[in-house]
DNA sequence: ATCATTACCGGCAACGTTACTGGTAAATGA
DNA sequence: TCATTTACCAGTAACGTTGCCGGTAATGAT
């Protein structure tokens, strides 16, 4: 345990096998101007001394890292680990390792939106590119690839990986209108992210063209957590005229308002019928309604276009939409039955 | 998008602030030799420049990195995700990032025990410290801090924070066999871990305190994997005279018992109880009586003692044990009770 | 036997940063 | 006033690695 005063280097490695420091780094990557007898020579010696290369020094000094950077602004909530799922299928397959970075929350530090710093610190030092997920500046100062997943905001000129949020939320309107609801609920999503904005928007849309007015009351704002769900669910269901259905633009917002209704005492679907959004695999056991947007296949799907950008495999790199589907569960009921 | 030949260094901030490199690592690290007035306008520089700070040659320059290394196998399972929100929770308190660093399938690059390898890598690299979850090798060949989650198999030296896995399966079985349950299947974990072997010495002993036989033909072998636990229910419950109750060694293995169970028409738990372990979310959902070991919690101690390692705040960094705690759900029966 | 080619390897510079050394001008003390 | 401290800053040497250039010995061709 006793730490070591200085970890063993190439220069190291290079005088026990009694060569030079370029042959050492020769065999280590692999170049052909070795004979194999001191190519085995030195790799014995590299095994006995127990040497690893230095990341640092050698992505300083080449291009090449092989090091794919995944960055989200945090990590623990399930929309995050679905991403970092599909992520890491893809990175199985390639010839990559991926280093997953999270600041935690950015703002500790005093900086408001540190996000580009971040990226750019990582992107610039590290890695060969950058997947970020639900991105809000609207541009990096980046020498490097960059993929986004989720909607960029205002430069569409980022390759993206996105769902298709307004039909989405479109189809979860349309099928939450068939079932004959007219007063129905909205939580709103983070402001900053462009398929908050979609979502409400295929909300209004839909409304209309079904002939059903806005009531601006039945419009409420969250950012995407829990607890905002808690609170958006709070204030539609004390309302005087309640609405008796929600669509919340997310599911972990609906895991919310399952928590609220269940104190309210409000059975879900009886009394309520609630749509969310994702499809995480919570869902699954809510038995909740909602719009897959399938966040897994997304995040493969990023970091395959990614490592193709890298690789400089020819191609037309633009955004790619995945098409939502609603997949219906048990949290809704056509309106007026069992209520 | 077009990438820029070359990113900006210090040396471009500090031709253009007309200041010299020095100044501007001074002003970039807080130190105190450099007047407000040049301060200021270097700052401004780098903001206008856009100008980020090499991490790789900053790391390979100076000691304190700022970064803690997470490794672990996959990154795609509950009990990894569950570690994970732990780490970032005592990341996010911390002056610290996180690099969550996994390799996919290490095996894919035809080295069998590259864990090592990898760890010796990210640590003597740009990490001032790793953290190492369900680590197979005894031994690692770094000089930086290192924590590991999960029992060590042969060297106790590594500072460590695991679960009481021992007493957590005795637990566990006293409360299958305080049911009158006798006949118990058991799905063992993965063989290099000494966690699998805790339970399943656990197992063991349970029943021989109880005066139960052990019948080695309801021991079978697993690797803490979904379709493992299919596999061994399978095997289990197609014995002729099979178990009334199993109890798997992690959660995920059960889940695949309700799988394989389901499939073969044999209710839980009216005709099969079954226990697992970890106390996954999942398990929330799914009813299932499992031993909570708190991986949350370990994940956020580990974290903890790692920092104050790294920051060489005296005291003893031995193991720490956390207690399990068994959480009774609805996945168990009474033996003869509606069976 | 001579020349050209090839196989192999060592030396040196550079990547972008920080630590260290030392130097100049201003501020302070007598 | 002069000496001494202080505040500020520039220059240089590393950190560990890889890329490039060039050099020697062995091999092949004639």
């Amino acid at each position: 345990m006793e730490p070591k005063k200085r970890s063993i280097t190439i220069r190291d490695v290079a005088k026990i096998a009694g060569v030079s420091v370029s042959t050492v780094s020769r065999v280590l990557n692999g170049k052909v101007d070795v004979s194999k007898a001191t190519k085995n020579h030195v790799l014995q010696v590299i095994d006995d001394l127990g040497y690893s290369t230095n990341l640092a020094a050698r992505s300083m000094r080449s291009q090449k890292k092989n090091l794919i950077g995944l960055i989200m602004p945090d990590i623990a909530y399930p929309y995050a680990i679905e991403v970092m799922k599909g992520v890491n299928q893809a990175i199985a397959e390639s010839e990559f390792d991926l280093l997953v970075y999270t600041s935690g929350d950015v703002r500790k530090r005093g900086h408001v939106t540190s996000e580009q710093k971040y990226i750019t610190l990582l992107a610039n030092s590290i890695s060969d590119g950058v997947i970020v997920v639900a991105p809000v500046a609207s541009e990096y100062n980046i020498d490097k690839p960059i993929v986004s997943i989720d909607q960029v905001m205002r430069n569409p000129n980022y390759p993206a990986v996105h769902a298709t949020n307004y039909e989405g939320s479109v189809e979860a309107m349309q099928y939450l209108i068939g079932l004959g609801h007219k007063r129905i609920g909205f939580i709103g999503g983070r402001e900053e992210l462009e398929s908050a904005h979609q979502r409400l928007r295929g909300y209004r849309d839909a409304l209309k063209s079904a002939g059903i007015s806005v009531d601006e009351q039945l419009i409420v704002s969250g950012d995407y957590t829990t607890s905002t769900g808690i609170e958006g669910g709070q204030k539609l269901l004390s309302l005087d005229d309640r609405p008796t259905a929600i669509f919340a633009s997310n599911d972990q917002m609906a895991m919310g308002i399952y928590q609220i209704a269940e104190e309210m005492e409000i059975a879900i679907p009886e009394a309520l019928s609630l749509v969310g959004f994702d499809n995480i695999p919570e869902s699954k056991y809510l038995g909740l309604t909602t719009v897959d947007q399938f966040i897994l296949e997304m995040g493969y799907a990023a970091t395959q276009m990614l490592i193709k950008i890298i690789n400089e495999v020819p191609g037309e790199y633009k955004t790619l939409k995945i098409k939502t589907r609603l997949v219906v569960r048990n949290s809704c009921l056509p309106f007026g039955e069992t209520r």
